[in-house]
DNA sequence: GGTGTGACGCAGG
DNA sequence: CCCTGCGCCACAC
């Protein structure tokens, strides 16, 4: 059933949104982090890689920024963005990247 | 159909 | 800091 596949990129899509705007000002979470909420959410599995190309076409209000790397690395060429809105919501950097150790919110 | 490429993650060198 | 390899999923060629 070719449905099945295009209901589940929603469902998948919907949950990282979803949790993504659950994230607080000034904290930040993992896509491999999200990834697991979501599979624990869901009816199938989403991956980090998945999460992460979801998140490259979400929607405006949908606070991508808060979503980093597992080593707090900021999304490849929106640095400036992203650290930017970071900064300004008091999340703690370390060498432009998040430092996870204290910003790392997990639901 | 195969192949390359990403806003990934992890183990290694 | 760099890189390779493997597993992972979706997409463009």
């Amino acid at each position: 059933m070719l449905g099945r596949v295009d209901a589940d990129a929603t469902e998948a899509a919907d949950l990282v949104a979803a949790l993504t705007t659950r994230v607080p000002p000034g904290r930040a979470t993992t896509y491999g982090d999200l990834a697991r909420l979501a599979s624990d959410l869901g009816s199938r599995p989403v991956t980090a890689r998945l999460v992460g190309r979801l998140l490259s076409a979400s929607a405006d209000d949908v606070p991508w920024w808060r979503v980093v790397a597992h080593d707090g690395r900021l999304p490849p060429g929106l640095e400036r963005s992203a650290a930017q809105r970071l900064v300004a919501e008091g999340c703690p950097m370390r060498s432009g990247r998040v430092d996870l150790r204290q910003a790392r919110w997990r639901g």
